[in-house]
DNA sequence: ATCGTTATGGACCGTCGGTCAACAACAGAG
DNA sequence: CTCTGTTGTTGACCGACGGTCCATAACGAT
């Protein structure tokens, strides 16, 4: 008799076999660019045991997307004893580190992230709790902020993006021209908000 | 005999009753949203004749996007000889009213423009011309701009999409302030990026 | 009444995400 | 060395998608 038809794993090393594959090709692809066909033939199983591991394609990417988002708030965490001006910085600076060190992977996440909804959805998360932390930070004690500085602030994350892809895509700022300029336009926002902003 | 099996209908009329079922579909439905298959069920039509008038789900929708795009251009099209400031704002209040009265239809091209490739490209397209008109208004006579200029006025464009979307969500500002926070933001990135703003 | 043009629809294709029952590979018991 | 039970694995299938093909039915012209 030949060849068994297929080989057998263990359960925990095809898992991990196929999230290591998950993570090679959702950094090079979009979302929608992927077949759960494509990746199962790529991986050398069949379809159907792919959604044995996995039980959508959804879950499928989200299982190697989370990582990534944990690392990135991990990185963007910063000593919370520091004037609010110095945390945003600091924060913002080690963002632009991330986006430097994963510019593949950053840009395949933003396209991805337009695509899908439920995407759209897990960023947008991390991006209100970013604002609402820069919001804090800015609150004067007691008070509070007027609607413009809402939607200031989180027009800016929008403004922090195109930024970021503008620079990935073309390369011709520092990282210093960068973190200036990103600086410099949420003080003008708030400004335009009628908010006081932070010194430093 | 009965009834004959289908009513013929002259080629322009046609057309023009699926163009016009078109802009009533793709202004309240994402083009995800809508299957082929569907758009003919809602026109009392088989999808082959669907597929007889427009050679593909994209020609379709591109037939009344090119409408919707070259009127809020034209509308957004002002005096020349006014100085540059000027210009800026009285375009970007045509563009508020613009969004202000097609609230659905903006927020459904603009989703649609994140979810299909080909839409942004369109979008994109208009926001480089409308970034380049920027960029000639407050280049200095005979001198150069900075990469940072352009960073910072094709990011500011994503900030303007961004707060007219946070706008459309929450309605809790009014034009004249929405105006003054995306002129003053432009203005602080503008600043930011070294480049001396026009006064106005 | 007939004929040619053409508007039209039913059946079909390949691919997608997802499901299911059945098979085959291996470990352990005898 | 065989039998057996667990379970990792698969081929076949589903409905819906965008898109195509061809026979046919409707109509204007003669």
């Amino acid at each position: 008799m030949p060849q068994p038809a297929y080989t057998r794993l263990p359960t925990d090393e095809r898992r991990a076999q196929l999230l290591e594959l998950a993570e090679r090709l959702f950094t090079t692809h979009t979302y929608g660019e992927l077949s759960m066909a494509r990746i199962a033939r790529e991986a050398g199983i069949s379809k159907a045991l792919l959604y044995h591991y996995f039980p959508s394609k959804q879950d499928f990417f989200r299982a190697t997307l989370q990582g990534a988002i944990e690392d990135l708030v991990a990185r963007t965490q910063v000593d919370e004893a520091l004037p609010s001006a110095q945390q945003l910085a600091a924060s913002l600076e080690a963002y632009l580190d991330w986006v430097d060190a994963h510019t593949g992977a950053y840009g395949k996440l933003m396209r991805t992230a337009m695509e899908e909804e439920w995407v759209r959805v897990l960023v947008d998360e991390v991006r209100n709790r970013t604002a609402e932390r820069i919001l804090e930070g800015i609150t004067p004690p007691g008070g509070e902020l007027p609607p413009a500085a809402r939607t200031a602030v989180r027009s800016w994350l929008w403004f922090m993006d195109g930024a970021c892809l503008d620079w990935i895509e073309h390369r011709d700022l520092d990282r210093q021209e960068l973190l200036g300029l990103l600086l410099g336009t949420l003080l003008g926002a708030l400004t335009a908000a009628g908010v006081q902003p932070p010194t430093g």
